[in-house]
DNA sequence: CCGGCAACGTGACGAAAGTCATGGAAGGTT
DNA sequence: AACCTTCCATGACTTTCGTCACGTTGCCGG
């Protein structure tokens, strides 16, 4: 029997992977919990075989939960799970140090096997996100001033309000800006903190 | 016995809510699915009593199968499943015919008990939900047009192309967002289109 | 039938966002 | 040393955004 922990925040969700993992012959489920904090707790106390994360969770997301099980719990393999297929998402789970990237639109033997893989020390990817894998890992493109700015004019604040916050003159700002749809290939800033949600950067 | 269908078109989560649906003693599943055309198909074939349809499904979404399945089968009672608090879902969810509308973060509690209210013609709605009914269909609320504008400038249309796409004039693209943006309180689009977002208006 | 009112449509005009050329500072070559 | 490269900083200039005053349509209650 694999011993595994399924940490996922909608309740619902849990409940039913909790039900459906229990299900299977080779699988216990030894804990459950709803947030990452929680996983990395449950990872340390309980020793499961197996983490199965979420990634979108509030109180630490699943890839920081990853990374904290990794190094608190060496022993523990982690498999993230999420609804979406994003590059970003994929790339940070496995420098965080993941096992596997499994989509929630896959069949039920498809979790099976990835639990089963992880176990075996093998990393298993959702059939879908394998063609992206190669050219993946380059230096993030936007610099450390860039995802500042990007996360200060997130909630609405103007040029001018950042570059106060910043200790910048405007233009400073605006050229950063300019800098910032080239990388993300936007054409403005509302366009570019659309594509920086989309591929997890802020 | 209450006979339901699940309509959902992550395949894992609805396997895992097949299996979490059928451990309990009232319910028996008797049929499922991975999109609106065959939530409805299902209906129509099956006459279950309980529909639980998931909302964000390609290939027929989950309000539109309600709607569907309301013309077709009135004594099926049809249940919205999603991860979103959005005023907008909800809205178009119960003028579409929903006897209710279930947040994936919820205890299964709450979904069985959604199920029987159903069953007997009662509307059943997330609690996180109610306080928000009130205030939703009045003035201070964004008209059409204006939730179209939201929508279009999203994703990074500019004011030219948000009037292209709607044959208006750009001033009038332009006067709608001061309407806008005095309706939420917001300074400029961008912050508009985040509390927007935080309000589940769009 | 008429006044009120809500939603929509428009252009002129000031305010902000976005572009570009330029240059400084830090760190790593040869 | 001279040289790259990367990131950061700035102001002058163009484009787009946002405000305002005004006009139109359609609907509802008196």
């Amino acid at each position: 029997m694999i011993r595994i922990i399924v940490i996922e925040d909608q309740w619902l969700v849990r409940d039913a992977l909790v039900a459906l993992l229990s299900l299977q012959p080779s699988i216990e489920v030894i804990g459950h919990g709803a947030s990452g904090k929680e996983g990395v707790t449950l990872a340390a106390e309980l020793q499961p075989d197996v983490a199965l994360l979420d990634i979108q969770m509030a109180d630490g997301d699943g890839i920081w939960a990853v990374r904290e099980i990794r190094r608190l719990v060496p022993s523990v393999r982690c498999l993230l799970l999420t609804t979406f297929a994003k590059d970003d998402y994929l790339r940070q789970g496995l420098e965080a140090g993941a096992s596997g990237y499994v989509l929630k639109d896959t069949p039920t033997a498809g979790v099976v096997q990835a639990i089963e893989q992880a176990l075996a020390g093998k990393i298993w990817i959702a059939p879908s996100m394998q063609s992206r894998l190669p050219g993946m890992f380059r230096p993030d493109a936007l610099s450390k001033r860039e995802r500042t700015v990007l996360k200060l004019a997130e909630s609405g604040a103007t040029n001018r309000e950042i570059a106060a916050q910043l200790y910048l003159a405007e233009g400073s700002v605006k050229n950063l800006w300019t800098e910032i749809f080239g990388k993300l290939s936007a054409k403005n800033r509302v366009e570019a903190i659309a594509i920086a949600r989309d591929k997890g950067i802020i």
